[in-house]
DNA sequence: CATGAATGAGGATTCATTCAT
DNA sequence: CATGAATGAATCCTCATTCAT
């Protein structure tokens, strides 16, 4: 292997991006574990898995660069729509624009989640986690001294917010006439019960 | 030898599980995707791989057998406490019990997710994971008739529950000093202000 | 291997004997390559093929076991059939009990032809066919003397002979509704012209 | 890779012609139950049996190849030698051309013969078996029409000429010192006397 | 004698990766 | 840069054979 030092061509760039896409819409479609090189290849219109070996030293490379594209993509939208107002809104704002991603990168979030469960690659993908999981617990942390929340552990609550977002995720994925945004309007009333301040009711 | 015929002995069910358990272990070890036949019968300590196709007509067969003893043991601890009370009692117990399974059982519900996720076996996992759902709607549609519970989607709710259970197991399996106790009353709180009847708080 | 040495028991005798047939049976259902201990034990009716390993050493014995009942069956049946008259009355006789054979006895000559073509044994299945093919010469030899028969090279006739009947066995075999009568009476008509002392017709 | 899309390269061609030829080498070497990847890939002199499935999709696909490489070879030799002429002479021309092929072609007519017995696909060797067997017998009824040959079942004597060639294959190939010519006349008379139009002698 | 569990070699096939062109 | 041929390890699975009970 006689790997690059120095700046990436254009060429270079345009076809590492082509053969991602491909990976992200293999992935998606029939799974990590029957993702080859020949399947991605394939969906690239490539003729040889050997330019993928060429352009990443590795498949966990390659896996690597897929998953911080779609987080790219997907933290931009995301963030795009909730980095301002209060706390309360800015969480809404971020569980509406997951559930609005959806629609048109059904692949990426597919391939993200099917990524986190069966790449074989504990190390960085529960760094991720642990990453995505503190920026949303700094926004409940923030929400909690504003008064917009009531008084939970913001790392656990963090947590939660994104296993439910990952449920939706898949069920949308698999179940062909899901209604997202019923779904959506169900999980924002949810969230918006869970975390608020108002006093819980009475233990049954 | 396609597959027995009559009642299998003792000897032919000892080693049956022995390779369930080994092969729960492995898929919780490494994942699905790594947990190859040979190194399942390294785990249980087996001379060779033929012995595992022996005992099990396929891969697919032995997972099958990993997937129904995961479920017989997790849903009968979950099942012997939380079949009775009130419908709120009954979910808290449900939600509280997957929480304790944890406890002493990280293999099984780590391996039963991974499979659900990475099993190349779309068919029946997607039925396992409805009628999971179902029962828990079922629940919840009760719980509503009784007044236990607000008006909201029950197979939603279901959804969104079981999403949440999936998040903790991933994360008391992935963080070493995870606090499960205290993840627990975080949950139940979140379900229960989730869920309860009071009047929602005004819209932020 | 504590291999007998003795005279055979009556029981051992019997369960050989239950053993070569359903090998036989077999084979004839689904060719030499896919019948295997396993298949054989199936269609025996045992329940483990550990009882064919110690009745017979290995599985070429069991084939050449399957060789020797078949063709002294079958050797016995044409004999019987064809061992008085004159040389072509035996001929012909010979033609007709070979054909003969084949209802009540599919089983049998299918399994002989696949032994013959797929056994790894060169060295007896050759041995076999040509001592089969040496009678059959001396028979047509002596006709010859007695002047039943033309001027042939009998053990290139007894070849042909031979090569006729394995094939209307094997299209009889994989034919279903093959008319063997009015088969037997075109191969009798053919090999008494091919072998009879007219003036041979003149050269086309 | 599934499986190419355009034409085939130089090189490409080369190395499955390569492979063909030792498959029809170790196939008429050790029989078409021990002719394993491996074996192939022996006499091929290649380094992995990786190169074979490389090159063939399955087994299934390079045994039929093999068995087109050899039809091929095999018809074209025997067309060009009994295409034209009476019926009378293109049969005798195709028997000896059947003859003669054998020559310099042990191992192409081995494995064909043994292809056609153990081959597992029952389906497309019976098709093959029944074109050959229709092809001939068009001939013999185009020869009894212009009273070349007596009145026979063409199909059956199809098959009785078809299975002689098969005899004298088989035992060309296993018998080291046969002569080959020697029993090609003699088969050719044979023929001659079974299917010519003068009166049939009278019956023993 | 019979059983069935166990063994280990060998089967085809897939795959990431390498490398000459 | 791109190609596609080549490699060899690893996959699941089958099978004849062995052996304790």
């Amino acid at each position: 292997m006689t790997r690059k030092q120095g700046e990436p061509t254009a060429i270079e760039r345009a076809r590492r991006a082509q053969i991602v896409r491909a990976a992200i819409d293999t992935i998606a479609e029939m799974g990590y574990a029957r993702a080859s090189f020949s399947a991605i290849a394939r969906t690239a219109g490539l003729s040889s898995t050997g330019l993928i070996s060429y352009h990443f030293a590795s498949k966990q490379c390659l896996m690597a660069e897929v998953m911080r594209t779609i987080l790219a993509e997907f933290t931009a939208f995301v963030a795009a729509r909730s980095d301002h107002g209060t706390p309360a809104g800015r969480l809404a704002a971020f569980v509406t624009a997951n559930c609005e991603f959806m629609q048109g990168h059904r692949n990426h979030l597919v391939t993200m989640l099917d990524l986190q469960s069966a790449a074989p690659d504990t190390e960085s993908r529960d760094r991720q986690a642990n990453s995505d999981r503190a920026k949303l617990a700094e926004l409940l942390t923030d929400g909690q001294h504003e008064g917009d929340f009531r008084d939970f552990d913001p790392d656990l609550m963090a947590g939660f917010i994104l296993s439910l977002r990952n449920g939706v995720i898949l069920r949308a994925a698999s179940q062909p006439g899901f209604d997202l945004a019923a779904c959506t309007d169900e999980l924002l009333t949810t969230i918006q019960r869970a975390t608020s301040p108002q006093p819980a009711p009475p233990t049954a």
